[in-house]
DNA sequence: ATGAATTTAGGCAAATTTGCAGTAATTTAA
DNA sequence: TTAAATTACTGCAAATTTGCCTAAATTCAT
């Protein structure tokens, strides 16, 4: 979970894109994208599949760790 | 959704399992695997884990759709 | 064909996630 | 340095998932 939403961070990063952007175009919640990254909770296969959309790669890439 | 319980579906019977046998060894119920595997449900990245864990892959392999 | 095993299905309560809204803390850029 | 941008964090209600339970339908082996 925690190392899930480090991945996530990393790859949002390395586009240079902020959590606010990435929310905005995913269609959910800036607070979601806190949420996820921290591990805070232990977000859906959906969520994962529209992350992976919008950060330009596979969902696998974002279980690569 | 459909396409990642397709693909939990596909590779439980590669390895000649039960959807019985899968929930036991993952530590969850018969009807959360028969929910996933038919999309009814959207779970969670830790059940995703989970179930690449007992499956004997890699979480990337669970969607690659 | 039939009995056993497996899968499909759904109801209900408890647990968890999510959106929404806000504020505080931290980082970045001018 | 300080103003702006970004990230961290929280409370609450609504939505969703999960476990537990039961039963029907389907598949499979004999």
């Amino acid at each position: 979970m925690t190392q899930f939403g480090e991945r996530v961070k990393l790859l949002r990063k390395a586009k240079k894109m902020s959590q606010e952007k990435l929310a905005l175009e995913c269609g959910f919640e800036l607070s979601q994208i806190y949420r996820i990254e921290n591990g805070v909770v232990n977000t859906s296969i959906s969520h994962v599949a529209k992350i992976a959309e919008v950060l330009k790669v596979s969902p696998s890439e974002l279980f690569k760790f």
